[in-house]
DNA sequence: CAGAATCCTGCGAGATACTG
DNA sequence: CAGTATCTCGCAGGATTCTG
């Protein structure tokens, strides 16, 4: 767990495809971010951390997230941690305490993330209006 | 196939609020929104046909995302036109030519597409070396 | 408190074959 | 050609229990 912390790539490089249809190669970048960020825990866990502004606790997280188990919320943090997008912070202390925030990385996932979400607010009502009218006339 | 509701024990609280944690509400956007474009096919479909900029056949989409089986592809079309986010025009020839097409609404989600592709392009490949350093630090 | 280990289950999704 | 119908299997993900 070197510092993946402040990898930050050289913004200047561009992307390895472009086409579309590259989601079902394993290596396309969006297929890959799919992979992760499709999960609805790892992007509470990330939407979570980002409203915090700052750190929280293994508990807390439990308790923001809720109805998350203990096992999906270690596997989510730990595959978070392992991506460098968010940080691990442990306390020494007799009942450990273990806090978590995002990276510098992680938070620039935020922003597209925020994009979605506004969709969401904005035109799922629309969605599930279409869906019931869709149901109906069936 | 109609309503999947009250398969949470929906605790006490019952909030109109809009932080995060309401993920976990079967009724807050983003997951509803999570749990139609988290999959890997629906997100190609709408990325598929945004880049033909106009209709796409059946075959032509199954062709443009490899991989696919004719029952995936139903399916996502189906549950996307459900959405109206896609339209569906069907030429009655002898053998049947369906087209497919972005309605509105459809396009409208591309944007926000868009921005999580971008940052998938960008800093993937940054989490792939973070991973990477994880896994060998283990 | 933070997590690891274990068991169990539903259904997401692939392959295949068939029909209008 | 544009789908539907079936079967199967893997594994995500929940509940529960145990430990440092």
């Amino acid at each position: 767990m070197s510092g993946q912390e402040g990898t930050f790539p050289s913004p200047g490089d561009a992307g390895v495809t472009t086409s579309p249809g590259d989601l079902f190669d394993p290596l396309c970048p969006t297929r890959l971010l799919l992979d992760r960020v499709g999960s609805r825990w790892t992007t509470m866990a990330v939407l979570s951390l980002a409203a915090a502004d700052g750190e929280l606790r293994f508990a807390e997280l439990k308790r923001v997230m809720a109805g998350i188990s203990p096992k999906m919320l270690a596997q989510t943090l730990k595959a978070l941690e392992r991506d460098g997008l968010v940080a691990r912070r442990v306390e020494a202390t007799k009942p450990p305490r273990v806090h978590y925030r995002l990276t510098g990385l992680g938070m620039t996932l935020v922003e597209p993330l925020r994009g979605l979400r506004e969709w969401a607010e904005r035109y799922i009502p629309v969605v599930r209006d279409n869906a019931r009218a869709f149901d109906g006339t069936l």
